[in-house]
DNA sequence: TAGATTCTTGACCATATGGTCAGTTTTATC
DNA sequence: GATAAAACTGACCATATGGTCAAGAATCTA
């Protein structure tokens, strides 16, 4: 190998990489459950087993370390908000879509709160994001949608207003865990229970907004048989 | 008239209803824009027009005047959630209370925060609430939606899931209303947005759950017309 | 009008906040 | 092992926090 191993005690930057996702990962639950303003320095030192003036002297400042975790939580989402063609498939496109949400929003639970709580506050540091990035992909994820319902592949719905019933019904099982559980009575959601879930909400989407796998151009066995029943 | 008019200067506990109320409107706004911890007693009645001190004569502590928000909003909620019997009709229940809830969230915006705010913050205040008065709510609503499935009114879906879903998709027209303006790039949702999303939802729920009118005992004449299309 | 009651609020308190800094320890480089 | 650079941290600061209190102002009751 041509470089030590990171998580060895001897190597240099590795204990400095430890402390800095032990603050990244204490900051992320303490703005999440407190929001921005809420969230103390010291509470997040604590909880990362650190003195308070180490956090500072990793992240700079309260303001540096939330922006920091705001653009980690970005990128993640940017990984699976891929671009698609209307030439895809709308049902695998539409199903692929809210199983990567729940996913994301089941695997990095506080990070998904963390956008919550910054949404709920106003957004004072995501406006940008917003309007721009966020902004060019609902819009071009709409134009697709609406040349799939031209050609008859789904209902003529509103896609902006889909894409944010997709967004909000897979988040509100990060954003509101305490309230599923606390409702259902449960003590966490298992895996077959994220595989309902996923399945009802897919069903519910790809039936409610009548969407449908495309005609193949020239008409395979499958289809045949399909069109028999 | 047997009182006064509330409204007028002279009378005596009007300007103690309106400096009470003054508070509550500016409490729920910073608590639902920062939270529990982040929200401050000082810029609570600096947005409410009054020194501090007054704000603490009025509700006695932070946390009191807190909980009488939470509770307020619980009292609007259950305003809105009338118990429903097996023998109503799915379309029109269901249609209901997606047009309730929808209305409810967008006519106490601040307040509605509010809730998504405490929930976030893992519900230290609710965890009865959501474990005794929501819980039971829902249990009786899911029964209901099961005696429809069993009736092939609507499809087996689970209740649970399609309330959730339900609650998440328009509670989030007024949670994360930043987010929708920021990218729909609107300044504000007006009367026929919001009649376009509601219409939306309940397209999409009522089509994809396959929810059915009922079967009228003895048919009527608009069901021989119904069917005749 | 007199006395009691309720309101109102500035001054104040203990505590906690984000942030600075100087001094120390640890690590890398020669 | 000497020196420089990076890492660490306790003491400290100005400010803000929720809350108390006493004393004045307004209102009610007689």
């Amino acid at each position: 190998m041509a470089k030590a191993d990171p998580t060895s005690e001897h190597e240099a930057g590795a204990i400095r990489r430890r402390n800095e996702q032990a603050i990244l990962q204490a900051a992320e639950d303490v703005f999440s459950r407190h929001g921005y303003r809420g969230a103390s320095l010291q509470e997040i030192a604590r909880q990362a087993g650190l003195p308070k003036s180490n956090v500072l002297y990793y992240m700079g400042s309260k303001r540096k370390l939330y922006v920091r975790l705001l653009e980690r939580m970005m990128a993640r989402w940017n990984a699976i908000l891929d671009s698609i063609s209307p030439e895809d498939d709308p049902v695998e496109v539409i199903s692929a879509f809210i199983r990567a949400k729940i996913r994301l929003s089941r695997s990095h639970p506080a990070g998904s709160r963390l956008f919550a709580s910054e949404i709920l506050g106003g957004a004072p540091f995501l406006q940008e994001y917003l309007q721009g990035e966020l902004r060019d992909w609902v819009e071009n994820r709409a134009a697709v949608f609406r040349q799939w319902a031209e050609r008859g592949l789904m209902d003529p719905v509103d896609p902006v207003w889909l894409i944010f019933l997709i967004w909000s019904s897979t988040q509100h099982y990060a954003d509101f865990e305490t309230q599923v559980l606390g409702i259902t009575g449960r003590e966490a959601l298992d895996d077959d229970d994220l595989e309902g879930i996923t399945r009802f909400l897919i069903q519910v989407v790809i039936k409610g907004c009548g969407v449908k796998h495309p005609e193949p151009a020239k008409t395979p066995p499958e289809a045949i048989q399909a069109a028999d029943r």
